[in-house]
RNA sequence: GGCCCGUUCGUCUAUCGGUUAGGACACCAGGUUUUCAACCUGGGAAGAGGGGUUCGACUCCCCUACGGGCUGCCA
């Protein structure tokens, strides 16, 4: 198949935010499509009303935007193409690999118990199956299609390999319900069709119904997509992830701060690989992406394999690009927009900062030098640092370095002689600098902090602090 | 209950019949160090259990156990 023929897509309910699953699922397609050239589709599975919020159609949305996974087109509601829907099942009623059922609700619930009472199969046969049309009641009725009930159906799945169903499994399930609107199972399929979606790569709960929904397929004489079932992402425990594992939903990693490239690399190897690569870009990954590399078995979600990976993407990250990515997530978190000064102030820092962090709030935490002015307000922990004798050895020191060429070299020197003199360690005299210089104990190194904020901010804080 | 899928270090995984079963994260010990982060060295750590097939199984087959999914006029 050629490559630009590559159509995938990405089908959410709005049933609630984007979960890391589906964000996952979002990304293979996306990785998939983008690495050949196609398109990387978006639709709403809206059909079920009661369900459906348009509030959570914005997050899914929101939350495909954070990770970066861009969309093809716009978003296509299912809901929309209900009369498509009902069109195709009376397509198939009229071709006769489909039938009307009269069944009540309740004589197929009733069925439903008597057969769990029997320990028998649940699958429901309907009466009306055979029934001619002449001898229907006047009443209301349901599409089913009719499914094989001899032999068996192989399905090839990208992940899960071929998979054997044999046919009596299979029930005639429901296409049209009786209020004329269309189900899921026919649903998707039509829609798959109609939008050229060539590979559906989706969670595995959804193996057993590619079976029924191969058979509208069949019926309808399309061609069958590639299919690709991944397995689920588990929680820590090994538990399906829920809500007691705390955060599960993508836009609470955006609002902890984790930078999306890093969440990327870590979805994408998560049930995923290639060799023993760990840690790559998306270049890479679009690259190497393919459903080979996809395992078999659920994967469970691991926040310190996330933060180290995070941590390398901060690291590599372009400058600007970061701050780009510090803005927004200021703005996704509600917090008051840095000031110009401060924006300038975290780029000359950036170099120091990106390499110890592994989450945005970190290179906040660490750029605090930056982001804060004269006089530096010392927290409780750096304010401790600034004792008597601290203050005094800093009132020597600030003197010296009033006529130093401001370079690396020549301060680290200067304090190298300053403390030699003095026959205290360097680690004595770089404490209450830090506290001096960011008003906090946790910083980049003294040098890089001096070298950021110039040589007279330098001087003023250390006066400041000997004061 | 029936059917389908899965099972390699704590975790993510490599291996596609022959390896001292490799890597990464995490962890432990030591080193470096200016806090944090990082870095360096070393360490412990795995084929669910049982049968086969084979000269040889983590790898192929069967059974069991465990986990998951489907079995709706939900998606």
């Amino acid at each position: 198949m050629p490559a630009t023929d590559v159509v995938t897509r990405f089908a959410p309910s709005p049933t609630g935010a984007l979960h890391i699953g589906g964000a996952r699922t979002a990304l293979f397609n996306w990785l998939y499509a983008r690495g050949r050239g196609g398109k990387f589709l978006l639709r709403i599975e809206d059909t079920d009303r009661a369900r459906s919020d348009p509030a959570n159609t914005q997050a899914i949305l929101d939350g495909l935007t954070w990770l970066g996974l861009d969309w093809d087109g716009e978003p296509t509601s299912q809901f929309a193409r209900m009369d498509r829907h009902a069109d195709v099942a009376r397509a198939m009623l009229a071709a006769g690999t489909a039938y009307k059922c009269f069944a009540t609700q309740d004589e197929i619930a009733a069925f439903r118990e008597q057969a769990r009472a029997d320990k028998a199969s649940t699958l429901y046969r309907s009466p009306w199956r055979d029934v001619p049309a002449d001898q229907h009641p006047d009443s209301p009725y349901v599409i089913r299609i009719k499914a094989p009930r001899d032999g068996q159906t192989t399905l090839h799945d990208a992940v899960q390999g071929d998979v054997t169903l044999s046919n009596d499994q299979l029930d005639d399930m429901v296409l049209l319900r009786s209020d004329g609107t269309p189900v899921y199972m026919l649903a998707v399929v039509v829609d798959d069709h109609d939008m050229g979606v060539s590979h559906v790569i989706r969670g595995d709960d959804h193996l057993t119904n590619a079976f029924r929904q191969n058979l509208i397929y069949l019926a309808m004489g399309w061609p069958a997509p590639v299919l690709a079932h991944i397995p689920l992402i588990f929680g820590p425990d090994g538990k399906k992830l829920s809500k007691r594992h705390g955060a599960t939903a993508a836009a609470d990693y955006q609002a902890m701060g984790y930078p999306a490239a890093g969440m990327r690399n870590y979805l994408t190897r998560l049930g995923w690989s290639h060799g023993d690569d760990e840690f790559f870009s998306d270049a890479q990954a679009c690259d190497w992406f393919d459903l080979s590399g996809i395992g078999k078995s659920p994967a469970r979600f691991d926040v310190k394999k996330l933060e180290n990976l995070c941590g390398q993407h901060i690291a590599v990250a372009d400058n600007a690009a970061l701050l780009h990515e510090i803005a927004a997530f200021l703005a996704a978190t509600g917090a008051p927009p840095m000031t110009l000064g401060q924006s300038e102030g975290l780029l000359r820092a950036m170099n120091s900062l990106k390499e110890r962090a592994k989450i945005i709030p970190e290179l906040l935490e660490k750029g605090h030098f930056v982001l804060t002015t004269r006089p530096i307000q010392a927290d409780e922990k750096a304010a401790a640092q600034l004792t008597a004798e601290a203050r005094s050895l800093l009132s020597e020191l600030t003197p010296q370095l009033q006529n130093v060429s401001w370079n690396r070299d020549t301060i680290e020197a200067l304090t190298t002689t300053f403390c030699a003199a003095r026959a205290i360690k360097f680690g004595q005299l770089a404490g209450p600098l830090r506290a001096a210089l960011a008003g906090r104990t946790v910083s980049p190194s003294v040098f890089d902090m001096m070298l950021v904020i110039g040589q007279d901010e330098t001087i003023a804080r250390l006066t400041d602090a000997s004061a």
